[in-house]
DNA sequence: CATGAATGAGTCTTCATTCAT
DNA sequence: AATGAATGAAGACTCATTCAT
């Protein structure tokens, strides 16, 4: 059965587009490596797309919203107290962390090979970031307001610092052999630290 | 003889260099922008690197070493009490940021620009910040050892929390437009963090 | 599908490549000389050929096998007598005078520009001298085993010999201006001196 | 002492120039070679030659001008006999090979490299090629006055043929590994093909 | 005289993009 | 809609030559 518009194929260069990014990086890898890792011929490339960097841009919005939706799979008003709290930071990292692992190159890709193409693209990267920590920065004012985190919290360079935790260790993670010992560690020392300081 | 080969050439090349990668990206600045930023001839540059990605690989270096220097300006074993070990992080956090506030894209130019080179001048970086982390994890150590620092801290994981924290940190200061108020905020919520945790 | 390879594109371009490498020599031809000799993007000689010094490889290897064909269109053991063995030298040596002169660069191309190239193509070049000779001694040894040649000719030192007397004399030739007269002397000349020596 | 002007200079920088020639071939090889071959600045070499064709044509010169030497070392009209010719023959015959011999690229650096490098070299050897013919040519009409070589030999094409056939020897007995014995078969396989045909 | 640092013209080669089929 | 042949802009790199010292 001839299907006149192929519905799959925009995604399946996405997903050609992105393997082959995190591989090669995106300067090394040419649209012909792009349409050879899905067996396509890549002119086909530029029906989809308006040119390489188009490419990026989307496989970039993708990546992001990906872990959007972990960062924002929880409610941020949902928490009363400080275990609770403390299960949901604990929640987040694992399932970032999981995505992270299941894609290992993910942070290479997004953090540093995309962010590496053009000013648009980190600019997109930054906007994410800055949406990331508004969602920690409800979390942290949603526990200053319950009167379970510090009142003098400063919630949004907090959030930011946060938010660096996470991600440096979600890349850190991905990078490790055998990351899921190492992940469980993090994820401990990460909540210690923010609950529990480093001081004695 | 002939005209002596210029001593300051090879630093001012890797000055141009580092300007230019950091204002256009690696892939886009071309070996004659770096030359016509020191109002030099191209062929110049390949008398004293190899090629453009030796040139990268220099001015990596030297970044790290200047970076290097910042956090190994202090003796880890210096400190006896928590106070203490807080004024040296305050002090390696305001030297640091002062250096990236000093060269706003420094931490774009060796995050994100030289990291997405190769794998080579990746895993240059990272030899990197395992060095830091190393210098990091030294004065958690002394500080369980000491006493002042929890004893159940996990130094070596810790180490890495803190080292992005902070580089992460001054990252996003040398990004913002006024980055002394910035700078201050971060530093006292990075210290507070660390040292009380963000509880009630 | 789309426009498809034209097969004659790769003989194009080395039909140019022959012209343009016979007129300036090969390391003063540009690739982008073939190409505009053919009135083709350079970009299009990349797709046919690996890089320029396969071209001139290809170049090689085909006027080789085009001297080879007249070299072997004669049989060996075909003769057995002397005057049908001077018949065949004088057929040979005709149709090689006839290809040099059509061609009257290809002495210079294949014995001096090409073979100039690099260690590699001079390698090709001696491998088929040997083919060559070895044809030139198949025909002496049956001279010799007919009993029409002398049965002392040292045949393989002889088939070097009148190897270069046959190459020699058409590279001549062909640098001739009205190579017709020349060409008659020289088989005249050649078969007089190898059919009955010089002496009175 | 200072030597204000190095007489020897010029010589050594040919010297070194046929070296570097014979060895990468005259593209292949750079002034800095040149110069680097003979531990002096390759500035130096434009202060005794113009460029480096200039420093091409000199060698090819030197080199032509040696082999003539070994060309015109006898006299033509000094044989009165057949054997006395036929010694003659062989002695420049051992003379030549020798010469190539002593450098084992010198046929390919004169034949090959050098005439490669454009139309003006070219033509300068064309010249040699025939003065050495010119020579032979006298020492073939030597052998016709006197009466013992053939009345109707056609002297001048035979000269280019007994010429073609002592340089192509020469350039083949070069490129041997062990050029003593081929040498020698060469020279009586020559002989007896010059004097006494290969007819039975 | 000798040097070698500097230069930039010249070339090869890559690859994103177009478009005829 | 899909293809991949063709294109040429762009850029890395080499090296002959100059000339200040």
């Amino acid at each position: 059965m001839a299907r006149t518009s192929q519905p799959g194929r925009r995604e399946a260069i996405l997903d050609a587009a992105h393997a082959v990014f995190a591989r090669k990086g995106y300067a090394a890898a040419g649209v012909a490596d792009l349409a050879s890792e899905l067996g396509i011929g890549h002119g086909t490339v530029y029906r989809y797309f308006e040119n390489k960097r188009d490419v990026a841009v989307a496989v970039l919005d993708r990546a992001l919203t990906r872990i959007a939706e972990v960062v924002t799979a929880e409610d941020p008003s949902d928490t009363d107290d400080l275990d609770a709290y403390r299960g949901q930071v604990e929640r987040i990292g694992y399932r970032l962390y999981d995505l992270f692992a299941a894609d290992p190159a993910l942070g290479r890709l997004v953090f540093v090979d995309l962010a590496a193409v053009d000013d648009g693209l980190r600019d997109r990267l930054l906007r994410a970031y800055q949406t990331f920590a508004g969602y920690t920065e409800a979390y942290l004012r949603n526990g200053v307001s319950k009167g379970f985190l510090r009142a003098d919290l400063e919630v949004e360079t907090t959030a930011l610092i946060v938010n660096g935790i996470i991600f440096e260790g979600a890349a850190q993670v991905a990078r490790a052999i055998d990351p899921r010992p190492l992940r469980d560690r993090w994820i401990r020392a990460t909540t210690r630290l923010l609950f529990d300081g480093i001081a004695a």
